[in-house]
DNA sequence: ATTATCTATAGATCTATAGATAATGC
DNA sequence: ATTATCTATAGATCTATAGATAATGC
């Protein structure tokens, strides 16, 4: 966390009367038994996807959750109990998402199950990119976290595209390639950009969160992965055009498969 | 920086006997006048690179480079200007690469000049992820450093590919998409699965940095990108093979241009 | 009686600065 | 005389734990 520079007025001479005494305080009318513990988690989630877990301090945590630090040690024990509850709560939400897409995967063909999943990793990411972020952190070094990360989380996910990508290269329908090179280059534009909202943002001043920015990044980068930068005229894409849509699934929101 | 846990034996008994005292220390015979400022400026690009701005410690830099924490403050003033130093020197280094690849592009179109672009920026990344990786860390959160790297640095990359990528629009090679999507697709997909080394170890139990995976990965992404993961048995690719290449620039090493 | 919260604090760092001094350069 | 290096230390954190106590649950 950035911490303040170190010449500083001392500390706030103690307290300044009328302040806190220890025991519990009344919980708040809208809170939950759960809710402050989960609020800790939330604040971890955010704290740990910008900065990575080194620079987060505990109390930096509690005080996002409008507890004091030690909270944290309470509920979890430890720092690094902290980070793994946090991932485990980050990553129940994000199950949630793609458990939707599961069910939509069933019957298409390898081609049409890898552009829904690409577009849904990259609704995914838009919508909160703190999972990649977090993976992002730990993966660029040895982190004594990754470990843990890959085998519990993100083992899985790759493996769904891996295993889709070979199913496409074994039908003809994608050129052979290493199987690993597909996933990463793939994976890699739906998730990178979203991001590194705070540099594209100082870049292009744009804001990539919003809804519109989202849509058109997300047609973009199916198209050039699927069918190439290279304008092809010769190459018609999308059929007739008359074909409707499977009726019954409204869930699915625009362009969806079709690159 | 991975602190070590608290609960610690205490210090080292203050300086086991025949230890180091005040004063300048003879050079090594090989250390020339600025190499010390440059070893601390190499170990700090390492760390910086790995772990981001906040958890590096001064006097891990120093370790590393064999020094004491204070002269990292003798030379630089404070952490900010080591980091500041730490990038200048980083990018002088990376602008070597890319002047060699700026006169490669004279003459060509704007699509043979994306490839090559897109191409050496995956080269230079495997052959030194210290950049991305820095500009990963700072573009993730709203950090403080973010502006002056940006200013400095990045921009410029970006204008590079944006210039080309509109001309290759503009000619009516490459499909009518928003500029800066595909600026950051191509970029993305060309970054971070070399910024990722130890997630990619972890995962698929390969190196990326080994030669033979960086022309595999490079070679895959530039067909993806440009020629799409389609396949398509209609469009023949590689024109009759019988076109000699200009002669007269050897560097330009494997398949090159051709997708 | 148990639980959830706060205050306080120990012990380990971290940044930055002050002060000593050997090596270099004139 | 200047420069480059080390030792020492001040002042601010950081993690983790101990201890007090109000609120909850039986």
């Amino acid at each position: 966390m950035p911490k303040k520079p170190n010449p500083k007025p001392a500390r706030l001479a103690d307290l300044p009367a009328g302040k806190r005494m220890p025991g519990r305080p009344r919980r708040a009318t809208n809170a939950s038994p759960e809710s402050t513990r989960d609020s800790l988690l939330d604040a971890a989630i955010d704290l740990f996807a910008r900065y990575g877990y080194d620079p987060v301090t505990t109390g930096a945590v509690a005080k996002a959750a409008g507890l004091t630090q030690s909270m944290v040690h309470y509920h979890f024990g430890s720092k690094s109990k902290l980070w793994e509850a946090a991932i485990d709560r980050l990553m129940r939400r994000r199950g949630q998402m793609f458990r939707a897409t599961a069910r939509d995967l069933i019957g298409l063909d390898p081609v049409e199950k890898l552009k829904l999943l690409t577009r849904r990793l990259i609704e995914a990411n838009a919508s909160n990119p703190d999972y990649v972020r977090i993976a992002i952190h730990e993966g660029m070094t040895r982190s004594p976290r990754l470990k843990w990360l890959a085998r519990n989380y993100i083992t899985s996910g790759f493996q769904v595209f891996d295993e889709t990508v070979r199913e496409a290269i074994e039908a003809g329908a994608i050129r052979d390639m290493p199987v690993h090179d597909v996933t990463n280059a793939v994976t890699s534009a739906a998730s990178l950009t979203l991001s590194l909202g705070s540099l594209i943002e100082e870049l292009y001043g744009i804001d990539m969160a919003e809804p519109d920015r989202v849509s058109s990044f997300s047609d973009s980068v199916i198209r050039i992965l699927f069918d190439g930068l290279l304008a092809r005229p010769e190459t018609p894409k999308r059929p007739p055009e008359g074909k409707p849509r499977p009726a019954g699934r409204p869930r699915a929101s625009r362009a969806d498969l079709a690159g």
